[in-house]
Parts: structure tokens; sequence; C-alpha cells
DNA sequence: CATCAATGATTGACCCCTCAATTAATAGAG
DNA sequence: CTCTATTAATTGAGGGGTCAATCATTGATG
């Protein structure tokens, strides 16, 4: 197999492997764990307007606030002026525990990058960019 | 946000965007493509090693085969010897097919390296192959 | 040789994701 | 003002994945 092949296997056997492992060590799932941290960053903001942010589609973007809402770590209400738009925003409760989650979250982080240095750090995550932009310039 | 924090950003992202892509691009998912690419290395095999080849759950590859023999790409047949295991192949169809995706195949990894020099190829190979070694050493 | 443990495959329950269709509400054009 | 287009959110269908439980078969042990 060729190097360009094993890159993109890599790629996608680190992810598989990595999402339940990131899950078991923080309790909760990378991208819920992407909302939630960007919330704590804007305050209130509109459904469409974080899921640009995260980059999730909208209907898993639905999904995860409905049921983070229904564990009580987030609260929904329409905009008063266009009832299209949906606001959230964390709650009380969900911004105390946020905080133990982003935790376990820097501690797995360490541990995956474990042995990069910042300069390996940084040309990966160049290299990475790269590829991201790459992918969006394939249509189809 | 740290870098740190970006680089496990920036390979979710690039699943996430890649798969799609890849499976509109060849018309087949990248795991699937996965397992008929070590068919064709291997010949007649159980699923237990191949399942251990490709590095997917057990669960999935039962549903994988299960399809691809629905479509005619692959037959199985329980070894005579031991009738827990199940062997499968290529059919002469489906090794007829396979050729036509994996040029698809090479076309979209060649899009998504781009401007990679063969350097850097290996240099994130190698980076790729030290982050898996270090999700391996995380128990829980 | 009867019983119990290990193995391979399958199935069910559940999570995450995308695309496409639908619903509800607002904005704009005639 | 009415009719159409656009926009945000939701829902349904389906693909991919994991884990845990189950079934059948085989191996081993008392």
């Amino acid at each position: 197999m060729s190097t360009e092949e094993k890159i993109l296997r890599d790629i996608n056997d680190i992810y598989k492997q990595m999402s339940p492992k990131f899950e078991r060590c923080t309790g909760i799932s990378q991208s819920r764990l992407d909302l939630l941290h960007k919330l704590i960053e804007v305050g209130e903001i509109s459904q469409r307007a974080l899921q640009r942010e995260v980059n999730i589609d909208n209907a898993a973007v639905t999904r995860h606030l409905k049921q983070l809402e229904a564990k009580g770590m987030v609260s929904r209400r329409k905009n008063p002026d266009d009832n299209r738009i949906t606001f959230v925003r964390l709650t009380t409760e969900g911004r105390e525990r946020i905080d133990a989650l982003c935790q376990e979250k820097k501690e797995f982080i360490a541990q995956v990058l474990k042995d990069f240095s910042f300069d390996e750090q940084d040309l990966l995550s160049d290299m990475l960019i790269r590829i991201q932009h790459n992918l969006k310039n394939i249509h189809y």
C-alpha cells in the first residue's frame, strides 16, 4: 500500500479508535463537548450560528441540543423577534459541569499527543489544515 | 483554543468531511473498499481474520459482508472442518468491479494530499502512527 | 462421555452522521 | 394584501460504528 493510502487509512483508524475512548474518558462525545465549549464563549446564540461554528450538520445539532436540554445542560428559547430562530445557552448547572469535562478532555488530549514537541504539533496542525483545504476543493 | 485541541478537532473534521465525499467519488464506503482490497490480497480468508486485518468491529464486518454478498461482490461458505468459521472471498464479478473502484480511490487520495511532497507525506505518516500508538496505550 | 469454557458469527440496542423532505415563520415582489 | 421565496428547525430514512448478549460449534477437563 502506498504512503498516501496509508495516511488516509490512518486518519480513519485514529478517528475510530479515538471517538469511543474519548467518550469513555470524558463521559461525553467530542461533538457535544464542542457544542458546549462554544456556548461558553458566546453566551446565547442561535442554533444556526452555533451549527456553523462547530461544523456539524443541522440535523445532528438539533438532536444533540434536544438531548442536552433533556439533561439540563442547556436551555433553549425562541427569538421573540423572529420565531424561526431558537436561541441556545448553557444553564448554570451546565456551566458548572462543563469545567470538569474540559479538564478530562485536556488530559485525554495530552495522552494522545504524548511525546509531540511544540514544533511537531505546529507542523502537524499545518498539514491537517492543508488537508482540510484540499477537501473543500473536492466537489463530488 | 490550544494547538493540541485544534489537532484533535481537525482530525475529527477531516474524517467527517472526507467520508461522505469519498463515498460519492468512489461509489463505495472506505470501510467496504478496505475489506474488498484485503480480499484481493489474501484470496479466501475467515471473517475473523479479515476483521483483524481491517481493524473494524466484528458486528460491522458481518453486516458489510452480508450486504456485499447480496450485491454479488463476495461469496461466503462455512469451513467444513470447523463450522464456526465462515470463509469469505471475492466473486469473479466482484474482482472485476473492484479495479475501477481502486482507480477512483487513487484519484480521490491524490486530491486530498495535493501539494504534499513525498517527504511531507512520510513525516505525516510517521506522526499519525505515533498517535495511533499513543491511543493504544489509553485504557479507558 | 458429559459438562463447561472458549471461539466465530450474528443480532439487538444505541450513538453519531448526512441528505432530503417537511414545517413554520418571515421577507419581498407584484 | 396576497402569493412566492427564503430561512431555521425538525424529522425520517439510511449508512457507519461500538458494545453486550446470544447461538452454535468445538475443545478440554474431570
